[in-house]
DNA sequence: CTCATTTCTTAACCTACATCATCTTTCCGG
DNA sequence: CCGGAAAGATGATGTAGGTTAAGAAATGAG
């Protein structure tokens, strides 16, 4: 069953009985990205969520410098879109591009609408959905405003614990927000240190 | 009507019919806040989102230097709360402050919950909420990492024109990331360019 | 397997912003 | 309307992290 993994994702949350399950999947629809493949290009109307099964996308905006910022990584289990976009369907600024290979299953802006008329339960689903991303971001921003690049890597390390050796640095140093030079200085000095 | 703003705003999203409507402020109270009181401290559990009918409240962190983060203003009209602690219903770690004589309305956790109950489309109006907020917070984390202290004040400038005249400058200069003497000095050297 | 591309490292130098200190101005509580 | 506290201005100096550059290592497409 490829919907496995979001169905129990769903049910910590809500309880579904099977009509309400099967309604959920009939508006779902799998997808494949290659590597360096993009499923979301600023300037575009975000008009999916996808969540990944397998694999890994990342989010990013590029800014007037032409530097990358990450804004999430999106691996087994996420859900990623251009929230700004999808809400108001208006062209966004965020690119989505995969990191390796990766699986994943799509929700349409249409069917997520669909859905809330069909099981308004799910309403409350993503409701909860986006207050833990929310609260996610706050204490990004707290994060960024109060502690050193490296007290923010520690913070990484012990939240995405399966990210540290898989990502490329310079995307960790990019969504730190840093250099991946500075980046690499650090890693240097803080491996020295113990 | 001191509930009328409130009512006004929720119609912008969802529609209620006036048994809804009688439900909904049953569960609502006023307040009233006095200038430099806290209505909620760190490390206390956030029990109420207030919503701010008159004057202003702040959301901010005290970092380990003793240093004041502000995350979010609450003029007239705006919702504030801890979310990370009001959705946990952990101890938190913001603290929310009358920057004048306030007024607001609360609702608790525990009677938003009721009327998630008795009024499930509530539901869908805190969804919108917390997706609005969310895509604010969002682009903060993007303004933050891409951009410079000028061009976020800039922002802050466009974004918030009601506060900049209003707000004491060490309160503006905390929220967009920087000290108060560079705040300061950015300010009339700003001055001196037009 | 291999070579071209991407990623990482290291070093020298640079800058946006912080810190500290002192003075002036504004504000508000009695 | 007054006095003390808070806010703001400004100068000298410090620093986290950026920039540029150039070589070394890793990696993935064919």
């Amino acid at each position: 069953m490829p919907f496995d993994l979001l169905i129990n994702n769903i049910s910590k949350y809500i309880h579904l009985d099977e009509a309400e399950r099967d309604i959920f999947m009939s508006h779902l629809k799998p997808i494949q990205i290659k590597r360096k493949q993009f499923t979301l290009n600023e300037g575009e109307i975000c008009r999916n969520s996808v969540f990944v099964t397998n694999g890994c996308l990342r989010g990013f905006t590029v800014d007037k410098n032409g530097i990358e910022h990450v804004l999430s990584f999106a691996p087994l289990g996420w859900w990623i879109a251009d929230m700004y976009s999808l809400i108001s369907q208006k062209p966004g600024i965020l690119n989505i591009e995969a990191l390796e290979d990766t699986e994943g299953i799509i929700l349409s802006k249409t069917n997520q609408e669909k859905l809330y008329h069909e099981v308004p339960k799910f309403e409350r689903f993503f409701r909860i959905l986006t207050e833990n991303s929310l609260v996610a971001n706050q204490q990004r921003i707290v994060d960024n405003m109060s502690l050193t690049a490296e007290e923010r890597y520690g913070i990484f390390c012990k939240r995405y614990p399966t990210l540290i050796d898989y990502l490329p640095q310079k995307q960790i140093a990019s969504y730190i927000g840093v250099t991946p030079e500075f980046f690499s200085r650090m890693r240097s000095s803080l491996i020295k240190k113990k």
